[in-house]
DNA sequence: AGCACGCCGACT
DNA sequence: GTCGGCGTGCTC
C-alpha cells in the first residue's frame, strides 16, 4: 500500500516551515500541483497559501487537514520563477511562505484568479447600426457612432484620441442600447521603432556587446553622467524586442518618471508596461498576468518588478546599479539587483548593470572579468564635463552656511541666464533646535536623535520616527527664551538665498516637497529655462534632465566625511558624482563649487584630482584590508525589544549557537546599533562576517532553526538581514 | 504573524 | 462581580 501524497504548503506566516495538508476532499495530491495556490485553514483562520511540494508527510502520526480547495487549474508559479524564488529563500534564510508572498501582487497572493488582460473594445449594436442617422448630426453621440460604424470595433484607450470625452460618450451610447463593449484579446503589436539619434563609438561597442551576448552574461555600462546609457539601453531592447523576446528593465525609485516611459514608447514602438508604487492592485495584478501570459513585452519598474514572470525573456537591464532603493529594507531584505543576475542567469539572458557611480561590488566583479566592463567616457553631444573647484571654509565668513564665493558664483551664474542647484543633504530648516542658555537642545522622546527644526523654526520633527511637535516657546530646562536653529538645512537655505535672490525663483526640492505624485515634475516645470535656483537633498541627484542647470553648488557633505559606517564613504562619493553630473548639459559647460572644513581630505582630494574610478581603487583597497565587502560576506541579526536586555540575551544566545557552529565565524556584538533606541524601541546588533559566503550561509542553515525555537526569539523583533546595506 | 488561552488590576 | 492587560504556546 504506498502511502498518500500530501500537499506541503508555503503559507504566508514567519515560520521557517512548509505545512502538509491532505489534498481537498475528492482529489489526489499530484506533482502538477506544485506552484498553484491554495486555501486552507490554518489555526482558525483561512489562508491562502502555496503548494511547494508534493509528497509524503514529515510526521506520518500527525493527523492532518485537508486544503479546502486549490485556487489554480495550472500553476501559477513555475519552471525560471519557481526555482529562482526557491533560491531567494535560501539566500535569505527565509520561510518561503513570505517569499512567494512578497513576489505576487497583493491580489494573487489574497487568493484572487489571475485577472484577464483583454483589451476592451466598443461596436455598434445592432439598435445603433440602425438608429445612427437619428443622432444629432456633428453631436459627439453622431460622430462616435459614425466613427464605430466605420470600424469592426474599436480599442477603449484610442476613444478619446478621436472624438473628444470618447469613452464617457460610449458609455452614453450604450445606456441608450446603441452601443456595446465587448472584450478582445490583448494583441502585441509588432515593434515599430522610431530612431534615436546615431550612437557614437563608445556607445555602439556597447550596444554590439549586449546583442551580441548569446544567453547568460552580466554587463557593467560604466558610463559618466550624460554619456548617453539610454540610448545604448534603448538598442539593446529594440534589438531584444526584434528577436521576439521580452525586455525588463528595473530603475531606481525616483527615477520612473512619465517622461521616461514616454521616451521608451515612443522610440521602441510597442506598449511598455510600468510598475511602480503609483500603482493599484488591480494594476499590478492585471500587469502581472500580462509578463505571465508574454502580452508584455517590454516591463520598466522599481525593485519589486524584479519579480515579473518572463516565459519568453531576452534582457535585463538595472539602471542605476548602485542606487540604495534595490534593497528591501524591511520582511524579505532581498537586493533587486543581485536578484536580478540570479534570474538572468537562469533565464540565460544577459543582464546589463548601467551606472555611472557603480557599486564597489559590482566594480570588484567587472575587475576581476566576472562581468564586461563596457565603458562610456564621453557625453554624449558635444557636453564638457564639469569643472571642480574646492572652497575652503576654514576661518571664512559665511551666511546660512554659506561663503561670499559661493554667493558670488550663484550670482554671476543667473546673471548669465544659468540655473544653480545647491546641494544640501540636510532637510529641515536646521537640524538642531539648542538652548544658548543652558546648552538644552530639543531630542526625540522615542529615538536617540535630535529633533529637525521645520517651517522656519515652528516646528520640531524626528526624521526617524516620523514624530511632529510645536517647537517650545522656551527652553523647557532653564525657561530661557534663548531658544536657536543650529546648523542649516534646505529649509533655511531656501530662506535665505530667497531673501538674496529675490528677483528669480528659488525652488527647494526634498522628501518634505515632492511627496505627491508628479509633484517634483511639475515644480521644475515650473521653473522653466529661465534662472533660477533649486535648493535640495540628493533627491536632485538624479532622475529628471535640468538642460539649464549651469552651475552646481555642494554646501555641507562634511559631515558624511567621518561617518563610522563602512559605506559612507561610497555614497558620499556616489552622492557627489551624481550631484556634480547634473551640471551642464548639450552646449552649455557646467561647473561645480564644493564649500568644505576639510579641503584635504583624501576621499576629496582623489575624487577631485582622479574621478570616481580613481577614488574607488582607494576605496576598494580599504576594504580589502579591513575585510569589508566585496571581499567579506556580512549579515547582520538585529533585535528590537521594548528593554535592552530582551534583545541583548536574544543576540547573545544566537551568538551561541552560531559559534556551536562554526568555532571561525567572525561575529561582533552584540553591540548597540548606531542609533540604540529607535520608536521606543531598543536596538542591538550581531554582526556576522566571513570572507568564504558558504561558510556564513552554513552556519546561519544550521543555527536558525535553533534561533527560531529560542525562548528569547518570542520577547524580542528580530530580523537577518544578509548583505546589508548600511550597519543600521 | 495572528489568535486563543490564562491569570491578575480598575471599572459598570 | 466583569473587561482587559500582555505572557505563553500553537499553528499541518
Amino acid at each position: 500500500m504506498s502511502p498518500v501524497s500530501v500537499l506541503q504548503v508555503a503559507l504566508p506566516v514567519p515560520l521557517p516551515r512548509l505545512f502538509d495538508y491532505l489534498p481537498p476532499p475528492g482529489h489526489a495530491a499530484s506533482p502538477e500541483d506544485v506552484g498553484k495556490r491554495v486555501k486552507v485553514l490554518f489555526g482558525n483562520r483561512a489562508l491562502t497559501g502555496f503548494v511547494a511540494g508534493v509528497g509524503q508527510p514529515a510526521d506520518p502520526d500527525l493527523e492532518l487537514r485537508h486544503a479546502e480547495a486549490l485556487l489554480d487549474a495550472s500553476p501559477l508559479l513555475h519552471g525560471e520563477l519557481l526555482d529562482s524564488l526557491h533560491w531567494l529563500g535560501r539566500y535569505t534564510h527565509a520561510p518561503m511562505g513570505e517569499v512567494v508572498a512578497t513576489a505576487l501582487p497583493v491580489q494573487l497572493r489574497q487568493g484572487e484568479p489571475l485577472p484577464d488582460t483583454h483589451a476592451w473594445h466598443w461596436r455598434l449594436t445592432e439598435a445603433g447600426r440602425t438608429q445612427q442617422d437619428r443622432l444629432r448630426a456633428g453631436s459627439r453621440p453622431r460622430r462616435l457612432a459614425d466613427l464605430l460604424a466605420a470600424h469592426a470595433s474599436l480599442d477603449e484607450d484610442v476613444l478619446d484620441l478621436h472624438v473628444d470625452a470618447g469613452r464617457a460618450t460610449a458609455r452614453d451610447l450604450a445606456r441608450r442600447g446603441l452601443a456595446e463593449r465587448v472584450a478582445a484579446p490583448a494583441t502585441t503589436p509588432p515593434p515599430s521603432p522610431r530612431p534615436g539619434p546615431a550612437l557614437n563609438d563608445e556607445q555602439r561597442v556597447a550596444a554590439e556587446a549586449i546583442t551580441g551576448t548569446t544567453g547568460f552574461g552580466a554587463l557593467l555600462l560604466d558610463g559618466v553622467t550624460g554619456s548617453g546609457k539610454t540610448e545604448v539601453y534603448l538598442h539593446a531592447i529594440a534589438d531584444c524586442l526584434h528577436r521576439g523576446r521580452q525586455a525588463l528593465v528595473l530603475v531606481p525609485e525616483i527615477g520612473l518618471t512619465p517622461q521616461t516611459l514616454a521616451r521608451f514608447r515612443e522610440r521602441l514602438g510597442v506598449p511598455v508596461h510600468a510598475l511602480h508604487s503609483g500603482l493599484n492592485d488591480g494594476e499590478r495584478a492585471r500587469t502581472w498576468a500580462a509578463c505571465l501570459r508574454g502580452e508584455a513585452r517590454v516591463i520598466v519598474g522599481t525593485r519589486s518588478a524584479v519579480f515579473t514572470p518572463l516565459p519568453e525573456a531576452g534582457l535585463i537591464v538595472i539602471d542605476e546599479e548602485h542606487d540604495g532603493s534595490y534593497k528591501q529594507q524591511d520582511g524579505i531584505r532581498y537586493h533587486a539587483r543581485d536578484f536580478a543576475l540570479v534570474r538572468g542567469k537562469a533565464l540565460d539572458v544577459p543582464v546589463v548593470l548601467g551606472s555611472a557611480t557603480p557599486s564597489l561590488e559590482t566594480l570588484h566583479n567587472a575587475r576581476s572579468g566576472r562581468y564586461a566592463h563596457l565603458r562610456l567616457s564621453r557625453r554624449a553631444g558635444e557636453a564638457q564635463p564639469p569643472g571642480v573647484r574646492v572652497l575652503d571654509m576654514r576661518k571664512r565668513p559665511q551666511q546660512a552656511g554659506l561663503l561670499p564665493d559661493t554667493l558670488q558664483a550663484i550670482r554671476q551664474a543667473l546673471e548669465a541666464d544659468g540655473q544653480v542647484l545647491v546641494f544640501k543633504n540636510r532637510r529641515g530648516y536646521a537640524p538642531v533646535l539648542l538652548c544658548h542658555d543652558c546648552g538644552w537642545s530639543a531630542h526625540c522622546k522615542r529615538c536617540d536623535s535630535a529633533m529637525t527644526v521645520h517651517a522656519g523654526g515652528k516646528r520640531l520633527q524626528c526624521h526617524h520616527c516620523g514624530a511632529r511637535q510645536a517647537a517650545p516657546p522656551a527652553c523647557p530646562d532653564c525657561g530661557g527664551l534663548a531658544l536657536q536653529p543650529q546648523g542649516i538645512g534646505t529649509e533655511r537655505l531656501e530662506e535665505t538665498l530667497s531673501d538674496l535672490f529675490a528677483d528669480v525663483p528659488v525652488l527647494r526640492v526634498d522628501r518634505g516637497t515632492t511627496q505627491k505624485r508628479d509633484g517634483l515634475a511639475q515644480q521644475l516645470a515650473r521653473l522653466g529655462d529661465a534662472p533660477g535656483i533649486l535648493v535640495g537633498t540628493q533627491i536632485l541627484a538624479k532622475g529628471h534632465d535640468l538642460p539649464h542647470l549651469t552651475r552646481v553648488a555642494v554646501v555641507g557633505v562634511d559631515e558624511g566625511l567621518f561617518s563610522t559606517d563602512f559605506r559612507a564613504g561610497e555614497k558620499l562619493a556616489q552622492q557627489l558624482i551624481q550631484v556634480a553630473g547634473r551640471a551642464g548639459r548639450a552646449g552649455k559647460r557646467g561647473d561645480v563649487w564644493l564649500q568644505t572644513h576639510h579641503p584635504d581630505h583624501p576621499l576629496l582630494n582623489t575624487l577631485i584630482t582622479g574621478g570616481y574610478h580613481a577614488f574607488a581603487d582607494a576605496e576598494l583597497e580599504q576594504r580589502r584590508m579591513a575585510g569589508f565587502p566585496p571581499f567579506a560576506h556580512l549579515a547582520l541579526l538585529r533585535a528590537e525589544a521594548q528593554h535592552v536586555d530582551a534583545a541583548h540575551q536574544f543576540l547573545q544566545a544566537a551568538k551561541q549557537s552560531l559559534r556551536a557552529q562554526d568555532a571561525t565565524l567572525e561575529m561582533h556584538g552584540p553591540l548597540p546599533a548606531p542609533m540604540p533606541r529607535r520608536a521606543g524601541l531598543h536596538r542591538v546588533q550581531l554582526l556576522l562576517s566571513s570572507p568564504e559566503r558558504r561558510t556564513l550561509h552554513r552556519a546561519l542553515d544550521l543555527a536558525l532553526p535553533q534561533i527560531h525555537a529560542m525562548p528569547e526569539a518570542r520577547r524580542t523583533r528580530w530580523s537577518l538581514d544578509i548583505d546589508p546595506m548600511d550597519l543600521y
